[in-house]
RNA sequence: GGGGGGGUUCCAGAGCGGUCAAAUGGGGCAGACUGUAAAUCUGUUGGCUUCGCCUUCGGAGGUUCGAAUCCUUCCCCCCCCA
């Protein structure tokens, strides 16, 4: 199966230009990607692009993996509705740094015709002069071209600065430096990229009379309509410093049914066979949610590698499964700790528990589960409250006995916000 | 420059002298049902020393026993005419 129609049936493809395929056919083709360094880690958002590297390599070509660090200068007014605000220079230099090595994860970079390549526009860029730029790139598209583009377009109300608006041209270049130096003829994105892609095109027609091609995929999208890749916490990172693996694995197992169907074609490598056939597993079984569990795991164990996955699952275990009271008391603390790794935690004297502490106070004052003492009330009202697994419904005093292994205290909001007191003398 | 309309609790949007912590919808959170899904239904959605009190309706003053509601002034948005 060649590349385009691997994309397609996976629900990956958007748009290419004519000619995309044939070029593909024709001979080992080098594709590239553009991830701006925004924040030193990738969220899942960026593995969609990653995944399109990725078989695009397993498909015989080869992949550039883009880092921008000068784009990222910059700002992409693509889908934003707002001038975004700079980051600082040695900022940048370290998001690089960091989104490097979590490529190297994905892709094969080993020897090989087809090996896989970063690459960073911040490289040929900084040595760029305005007048160089103006004279060698800004001359040959005029601003008529520019502000057809809807990611202009859609700015010229609220407002675009300069800077921004001339964003597709530095992307543009990139396409040109990278068509003439590493004989790169394809470029692809997310579909709010095919503006700043054609540009780059356009840019080489002129300059170079080459032909090259743009490809994109469709924005994921939730079955609720709801953006892709948001939790209340705000994005899923592959840095466990910012989603911890337990919370990561949650992200995936918890998605709708309708969902899973997608995103199982996209961030997972299985064949058609395959998935077609858990897809109809699923709708046989589907409480057994064979989808999800599939997803995850893949996802998981690629992103954090197996041992961790294992522990997020035994910590979805225990703390989803029938576990109760007293299976809580039983666990080592070093288990129980894996358990609640990344879980909010809250230190309390151990003497304030000792002397029992009101519920309320506990849940408002003494940690920071409920905001208010009003919020603490509302959620017991609500009978949302558990501590140890056991709901709280009423006025409680929390005192020395509930502690686990004389420390811990497991509160829960809801069925799925899980919260860890330790009491500290 | 002239004329008109607005700024309300997370958002949209009512209220236009007391009964307003403020209708309704959306969103959020939670409960029930389930499969840690979807849909649906229910509750909840300023704070506190909670049968009461305090802070909120663009900012600052004022009228009044009493103001989100009236007056003055300032700031900001939108529309129309020049």
């Amino acid at each position: 199966m060649n590349f385009v129609e691997e994309l397609r049936w996976r629900g990956m493809l958007h748009d290419f230009m004519p000619g995309t395929e044939d070029q593909l056919q024709k001979e080992m083709t080098t594709a590239y990607v553009g991830i701006d360094p925004t924040a030193d880690s990738l969220h899942i958002g960026h593995l969609v692009s990653i995944m399109m590297l990725k078989h695009l390599q397993r498909a015989g070509h080869k992949p550039l993996a883009l880092v921008g660090g000068a784009t990222g200068m910059i700002g992409d007014p693509s889908g934003k509705s707002e001038e975004r605000s700079l980051l600082s220079e040695e900022e940048l230099r370290r998001n690089e740094e960091a989104i490097k090595k979590q490529l190297l994860r994905f892709l094969d970079f080993d020897e090989g015709p087809n090996h896989a390549e970063i690459v960073n526009n911040y490289d040929w860029m900084k040595d760029f002069s305005f007048l160089g730029f103006l004279r060698e790139v800004g001359k040959h598209l005029t601003i008529n071209y520019m502000l057809a583009k809807d990611s202009v377009k859609k700015r010229l109300e609220t407002g675009l600065s300069f800077t921004e608006f001339t964003y597709q041209l530095v992307q543009g270049y990139d396409y040109l430096y990278l068509y003439k130096n590493k004989n790169c003829k394809l470029q692809m994105g997310g579909s709010d990229q095919w503006g700043n892609i054609t540009t780059g095109a356009e840019l080489i027609r002129r300059k170079t009379g080459g032909e090259v091609y743009a490809l994109t995929c469709p924005l994921i999208t939730k079955a609720d309509g709801n953006k892709f890749g948001k939790t209340e916490q705000g994005n899923v990172w592959l840095d466990p410093r910012y989603t911890s693996p337990y919370h990561f694995y949650q992200f995936w197992l918890n998605c709708s049914d309708t969902d899973s169907e997608k995103y199982i074609r996209i961030f997972t490598l299985l064949s058609k066979e395959e998935i077609d056939k858990l897809i109809e597993e699923h709708r046989q079984e589907p409480h057994k949610r064979m989808l999800q569990k599939t997803l995850a795991e893949d996802i998981t164990v690629r992103v954090h590698g197996r041992q961790t996955y294992e522990t997020a699952v035994e910590a979805s275990g225990i703390l989803f499964g029938k576990g109760t009271a007293e299976a809580l008391h039983k666990i080592p603390e070093d288990v129980f700790l894996a358990v609640f790794e990344g879980v909010p935690l809250f230190e309390v004297a151990y003497d304030t528990i000792s002397q029992g502490a009101d519920i309320v106070d506990f849940l408002a004052e003494h940690t920071g589960i409920a905001k208010s003492k009003g919020e603490a009330r509302r959620m017991l009202k609500e009978g949302s409250v558990s501590i140890n697994k056991q709901k709280v419904l009423d006025a409680t005093t929390v005192d020395e006995t509930y502690l686990i292994n004389q420390k811990y205290i497991v509160v829960q909001r809801g069925k799925k916000n899980y919260f860890l007191v330790k009491a500290k003398s």
